[in-house]
Parts: C-alpha cells; structure tokens; sequence
DNA sequence: ACAAATGGAGAACGTGCGTTCTCCCTCTCG
DNA sequence: CGAGAGGGAGAACGCACGTTCTCCATTTGT
C-alpha cells in the first residue's frame, strides 16, 4: 500500500547510510581530509551508487549539514521542552550546550568548523552555515520573547552561545556552557530590572 | 656596525615577503586552497628559498599565525591603551573589534578559520590557537582585574568575545561588536552591584 | 679573472583524490 | 530460460599540489 518501491527503499537506506558515514567522518576528521573512498569504506555504499545520489562530494557535504542542522535543532529543543517556566527554558539551551560538549565524539561546532574549512570557497556551504545559525537564533528570539524579553537580548544570548560552541572546540572543555549560561542568566536578570 | 651580514638582511626580507603574501592568501582564501606556489607568485620569493626559510608548509602556517597574533593583539592593546579608566578599557576591546569588523578584507578571525580547517589534521596549527585564544584571554582577565573585577568576568567577555568573532566572520557584518559590547556592559555593571 | 657557491625559473616527481569507466555478476521480467 | 538492466569492486583518468631537482646565470672570495 506504500508508494515506494523496493528500489526506492534500497536507495534512501543507501542514502541514510552515506550520511552516516559522512557525518562521522566529516565531524570527526574536518571534510577536506575524507575522501569519496572514505565515505564508501565507513558506508558499504559503493562508489557508483554514492555519485546517483550525491553527483558531487559538494551535494554530500551539503546534505550532511541539512541533516545534521534538523536532528541539531531537535535535540535541542527536546531538552528545552523539558522546562515549562520561560526564563528557565532560556537557560536550558545553556544546560544543553553543556551535555553536548562533554560527549565524547565533540569536536566543536560542525557549521563553524565547515565555514573554517570551505567558507571561502563553497557558496553550499556558506548557505547552510547561515540557514543553520540563523535557524538557531530564531529559535533563541522565540524563548525570548515567550519571556516577555526583549528582543535585544536575543542577540546576545546568541553571541554567548557561540562564543561558548568555539571556546568548547578549540579548548575541549565542556566549561564554556556554564560560564556562557552564567552570563545568561545575569544579562537575563538585568532586563527585568 | 651592525652584526648581520647582506645575505642575513636578504633572508630576513624575503622572510617577511613570504609572510606578507601568506597572510594575505591564507586569511582570505583558507590555507588548503593556497599552493606554496601562489605564495611564490605573490611574494616574489622563489619556491627554493620559500623551502629554505620553512621546510614545509605547515611550518610556514605556523609563522603566520605566530606573526599575525603578536600584530593583532599589538593593535588591539594599542586601542585600548588610548583610554585611563578601567572600566572604560574592557569596553574599548570590543570598540576595537568593531572598528576590526568592519575592515574592507575582514574574513572572520584567522585562528577560528584556521582551527576549523586544521584542528583535526595539524597538532601545530592547533598548538597556536589556543596559544593565541589563551593570551588574548590573558589579556581580557588583566583589564578585569585591573578595573578590580572578580575573575569570572574574564570567561563571560571572552565568549562574547569570541561569539562576536565567529558571527561577524559569517555574517559579514559588524553588527555583533555592538552587541557583544553592549552585554559586556551589562554585565560588569552587574558585578559592580 | 676564475673556481665555487648561490639563487632563480620552472620542470619533474609522487601522491592523493574527485570522478568516471570497465568488467563481471546477479537479479528481474517477459 | 534468456536478454537486458542494475549494481559492486576496483582500476583508471585527470588534475592539483607539496616537494625536489635540473639547468643556467650571477655573484663572491681570492
């Protein structure tokens, strides 16, 4: 009764296993340094099928940065839901920053490492970057101003996070977040005079 | 009278030629996409002499981030020290980073880049990242403590800081200095009581 | 002035990698 | 059963680039 064929099932499993594949070494190892036949040894999907579904590694990396900024996002909101009282909602990101960095695979932002690595040279890459970032601040402002905050403050939350993201890659600690939550939580204070 | 002989002066200057085309390339166009060969085009400097003065790339990369830390936090104090009040002096870094925002060729901060397309291949290139993120941090916790602040400030400005950073690199705009600067006077109000 | 070292221009070498192609096996469908 | 499409393994191709080498011209020291 489903639409899909078993060949159409063979190929979205094929894609979802290159994006796997994709993730974990492009996170982990930078996207320059993984190569096509990297992805096809971490994945089992062959080459030729790899270039049907991503004509160019270009389109991988594109698509493994559109994954991974839903999944992102989703997480992040999972834990946010947790929380009821606004303020507390505001801080909770902070709180969730703070369990991402201390798992063990973290590597930094995955947006800003790719804009490091292709922002000079990929408009796909940089679109994604923006969308993401933007995405993120978006739904930053929407805890805001549930809060009944100004809109201002948004802005900064958002600096601190990513100032909080950087710091935590590049020193690999997971301090960052409560330092940044910290921050919040003052610069939050502050606007209820 | 001096103790360097010609052939020192000629290394010294087709050292800092070198240089001179690395940063330009390097920070405008990421360090991968660079031959050593477009920095011999661009510096003039040939492709033996390059290798005498750095043996490998990376060796080059690694002056040029060493170089351009001790230029940028050079401008930076220079910036700063134009003010008496203490105060006053933290909130002149994030003028300065404004003032560094908007600059026609700004790209983002060259070690966040650098970190991003390196931190997982060159252990030297990550060595001066956080070489140049610790001091920079020094310095940040000097001012605080000099304006008689605890501590704990220093991490909550440096991840503004950083945040302003990374989102005026991918925004392209000078926006972030504003806000960041702004927070930052919200919060050492804040422990001003 | 001459032998020897120095330096430049650019070819050459080796390798890595994105992308495509070849060969062969295996299903599918009439 | 048989023809033909689909798919896998991996070779092949083209190119970019880090690094080294060759061939000369120029300089340097005596």
């Amino acid at each position: 009764m489903d639409s899909t064929t078993a060949r159409e099932q063979a190929l979205a499993a094929a894609r979802e296993q290159a994006l796997d594949a994709a993730e974990e070494l492009f996170y982990a190892r930078g996207i320059q340094t993984v190569g096509m036949d990297d992805i096809r040894g971490a994945s089992g999907v062959s080459l030729k099928r790899l270039y049907q579904l991503f004509p160019a590694k270009e389109l991988l990396v594109e698509a493994y940065l559109k994954r991974r900024d839903v999944r992102w996002r989703q997480r992040l909101a999972e834990h946010v839901d947790g929380y009821e009282e606004p303020g507390r909602r505001i801080l909770a990101v902070f709180e969730w920053l703070g369990q991402w960095f201390t798992e063990p695979d973290f590597r930094g932002c995955a947006w800003i490492n790719s804009y490091g690595e292709l922002g000079a040279t990929s408009p796909r890459v940089v679109a994604q970057v923006r969308g993401h970032k933007g995405a993120f601040k978006d739904y930053l402002g929407g805890l805001v101003t549930a809060a009944g905050l100004p809109g201002a403050l948004t802005d900064q939350l958002f600096l601190l996070a990513e100032g909080a993201m950087v710091t935590a890659g590049i020193t690999r600690s997971a301090e960052p977040a409560e330092q940044a939550g910290e921050a919040a939580r003052v610069l939050v204070e502050a606007q209820r005079r």
